[in-house]
DNA sequence: TACCTCCACGTTTTT
DNA sequence: CGTGGAGGTA
């Protein structure tokens, strides 16, 4: 039983699962078999071990990395798993919270905010201190807040320089205040609050400590500091932590995450064992070999090296197009290349830096008739009309959630305007109470009060109606009552809007409080699946905590288009990375950025090693940005990859712009790909030393661009746009053009 | 209240 | 170029 959980480990790999008690790092490189050895160590802790199962404690950053843990534990081990501590960090401390809540100082149905609800709050308090908000852009306050919390500063502790964050910190108190009056809590919020919570209460502190004797996490890298806090505090002295983490794809600094906490992980665990993982099992050689040698140009390394035992593989396939559409046409033709010698579009990946540069790839593909799938669309809990179901049901269940109400007191339209509602608010202000209390007990007079009494008899009929109904019988009637459906029934395109909340319906009924209720737990941190109103928190909890897959239409064989970002953990048999330009990869707005090229540098590393077996890195001369025509070099990460590693398969032989030898100077050979007669003339402007989109001065006509070109040898002709004497054609052979 | 037009803006994003 | 938000008008 034992052997064959730890049959086929690697060396290091079964080090790190077989460890004994003691805190350890795992470096685990791309596809070196991270969560195996995650979940292999937890199902070893268990079964050789004899820890509890209520004994572990482990945490990951998403919720499908969460159940991808449950889903492999549960195949190697025949234990219950519900009553385990697996999940996300925020799923872990809303547990905590629920089952504390009055430690916790809050109430029981306290609901909690995502990113939109939180900046409505923003803007709500900016607009009761009259704050301007062309000088203070909410979204900035709420990233003040947001990042405050995460460092884990409440207001009062928050160190302010200069009036203009003295002024947003004052947002932050009252934000908070305003939180805690209507029994809400952000995503830090819900980190913040635990982490106190068990800062300042000895005695559950020493529960959990005495509980949870191993904790293990996972993409440690992308922890931030609050985080980090929190796994310190509940680790204690006596406890172990197990991390897994990649230096080389820590890609989310710019959201909070400190990598650095890799960097001090054995100044705060002393004694702490480091292990790497380097063998991988996912690429050929020469992927490989590219992202090594890439990565190798960052400073801040833990330092790792990929090798793998398979073959080199083929090279990386290297095309430049004379523009965006040209490089799209490519992508759809090797597509169709790759799928002719039977490759399934599902394995196949379309990668960008930024979702804009979807469209020019989606339209090609629409109209080769390829079936595609985006990722990071709106997901189902964000959408509109589910955000207004929900909120129905948060103030059913909360009614002190001025937030809930505001978004649906005249949604669909009942009558109140902008004027009773500011009537209302102001009444509320002045009684010190909330939205709802105030409609209830003060409002307005006249026709808005009448039109407010309305809404209050609506929500509070509906309250009475489904009081001890279970879960799904709840939302259908709130669905039903709230007039949703009859609203969207009479717009353009309701039909979708009235399926999606009839697929919240059926949401409810199949949400699972199994995952949810472990009547044998020690703690009260279980749902019971028989009380409809923790039933209803739990499911208004999942909805903000777990927002719902992207978008429908998973199953079916689509190619897989994303950002680089959301492509970090998958892996797919043929990669494309397209937009390999300066400025866009990496981003232009990254180099003024304080390690920002190494971020992007990491990004690239994580691009490359998604792809199994064959690689594509595409760019274009020119590109559609922002409306108007963009010329860019390609990307200096070219440079950082060994020139044998690549192959371009459109021959382009070319000169460095600056008038070095490219690291493609060795290539020459003819072979396919698209392209035109733009085509051409990137050929002949840059084969004479000049090419499209460089900025030249002539001795007559100054500074301009060059914007076309044609010809080769003594022929060569460029166009350029000169600022000031306009559009000329110029021949190379005289013209007197010097680099600019 | 609803619709329309104009303007500003444009990196990555989970919870 | 395309979108989303804001502000103005019917």
């Amino acid at each position: 039983m034992n052997s064959s959980l730890l049959d086929g480990l690697n060396p290091p790999q079964l080090e790190a699962v077989t460890l004994p008690d003691v805190s350890a790092l795992i470096l685990a490189g791309a596809g070196s078999g991270k969560t195996r050895v995650l979940t292999t160590r937890i199902a070893y802790l268990i079964q050789s071990r004899r820890v509890s199962p209520s004994g572990l404690l482990a945490v990951t950053f998403t919720n499908k990395a969460a159940r991808e843990m449950l889903t492999r534990l549960s195949a190697m081990l025949p234990i219950n798993t519900r009553g385990m501590w697996i999940g996300t960090f925020h799923g872990l401390c809303n547990r905590l919270l629920r089952a504390h809540h009055r430690e916790a100082a809050l109430p029981q149905s306290f609901q909690i905010l995502d990113s939109s609800d939180q900046l409505s709050m923003v803007k709500r308090v900016m607009k009761s201190m009259n704050l301007d908000d062309e000088k203070f852009p909410p979204r900035q306050v709420q990233w003040f807040i947001a990042n405050n919390k995460e460092h884990g500063l409440r207001a009062s502790a928050v160190d302010t320089t200069d009036d203009f964050s003295r002024r947003m910190n004052e947002v932050y108190e009252l934000y908070d205040q305003q939180c805690q009056r209507e029994g809400v809590v952000d995503f830090a919020e819900l980190l913040l609050r635990a982490f106190e919570l068990l800062s300042r209460n000895e005695i559950l502190r020493e529960h959990y400590r005495a509980r949870f004797h191993h904790i293990l996490v996972d993409e440690f890298q992308d922890t931030n500091k609050l985080q980090y806090g929190w796994l310190r505090l509940l680790a204690g002295r006596d406890n172990f932590v197990f991390a897994v983490g990649d230096d080389d794809q820590s890609v989310y600094r710019f959201r909070g995450a400190e990598p650095g906490n890799m960097f001090g992980f054995d100044r705060d665990f002393p004694g702490a064992r480091v292990i790497k993982l380097e063998q991988n099992y996912r690429s050929h050689g020469n992927i490989l070999d590219a992202a090594n040698a890439l990565i190798s140009h960052n400073r801040t390394r833990l330092g790792k090296n990929l090798w793998t035992a398979e073959g080199s593989g083929e090279q990386l396939r290297v095309y430049e197009a004379p523009s965006d559409l040209d490089e799209a046409r490519y992508i759809v033709d090797e597509v169709r290349n790759l799928r002719a010698e039977g490759m399934r579009s599902t394995d196949i990946a379309l990668l960008y830096r930024s979702n804009a540069q979807s469209r020019v790839l989606e339209h090609a593909l629409f109209g080769a008739g390829l079936s595609y799938r985006v990722y990071g669309g709106l997901r189902f809990f964000e959408r509109q009309e589910i955000k207004h179901a929900l909120a129905y049901l948060r103030l059913i269940a909360n009614p002190e959630d001025d937030g809930a109400l505001l978004r649906v007191i005249n949604f669909p339209t009942r009558g109140i305007g902008a004027r009773s509602i500011e009537s209302l608010q102001e009444s509320a202000t002045v009684h010190g109470t909330s939205l709802w209390q105030t409609a209830c007990s003060n409002p307005p007079g006249g026709k808005a009060g009448a039109s407010i009494g309305t809404f209050v008899r609506l929500i509070e009929g509906l309250r009475n109606s489904v009081t001890g109904l279970p879960l799904a019988e709840i939302v259908e009637a709130v669905v039903g009552g709230s007039t949703l459906k009859d609203h969207y029934q009479t717009e353009r395109d309701g039909a979708e809007r009235i399926e999606n909340l009839d697929e919240l319906v059926n949401a409810a009924a199949t949400f699972n409080s199994e995952d949810l209720y472990d009547p044998a737990a020690p703690d009260g941190g279980a749902v019971d699946p028989n009380d409809p109103l923790a039933m209803l928190n739990a499911f208004l909890a999942h909805a903000a905590l777990e927002a719902g897959e992207h978008q429908a239409g998973a199953g079916e064989d689509a190619l897989q288009l994303m950002t680089v970002h959301s492509s970090k953990g998958l892996e797919f048999h043929a990669v494309f990375v397209s937009g390999m330009e300066e400025g866009l990869f990496p981003h232009e707005n990254s180099l003024n950025e304080e390690d920002g090229l190494e971020e992007e540098r990491r990004l690239m590393y994580v691009a490359l090693t998604r792809a199994r077996r064959r690689l594509y890195l595409t760019y274009a001369q020119s590109r559609m940005l922002h409306g108007q025509t963009r010329y860019h070099i390609r990307s200096r990460f070219f440079d950082e990859i060994p020139e044998q590693l690549l192959k371009r398969v459109n021959a382009v032989p070319q000169r460095s712009a600056l008038g070095g030898m490219s690291s493609f100077g060795g290539f020459g050979r003819s072979s396919g790909g698209g392209g035109g007669n733009s085509l051409a003339s990137s050929v002949a402007a840059s084969a004479s030393g000049w090419r499209v989109g460089q900025n030249v001065t002539h001795p007559k006509f100054g500074a301009g661009v060059i914007v076309n070109a044609e010809g080769r040898g003594a022929d060569a002709r460029v166009q350029v746009n000169f600022r000031d004497a306009g559009v000329k054609w110029l021949a190379l052979e005289y013209a007197k053009l010097s680099a600019a």
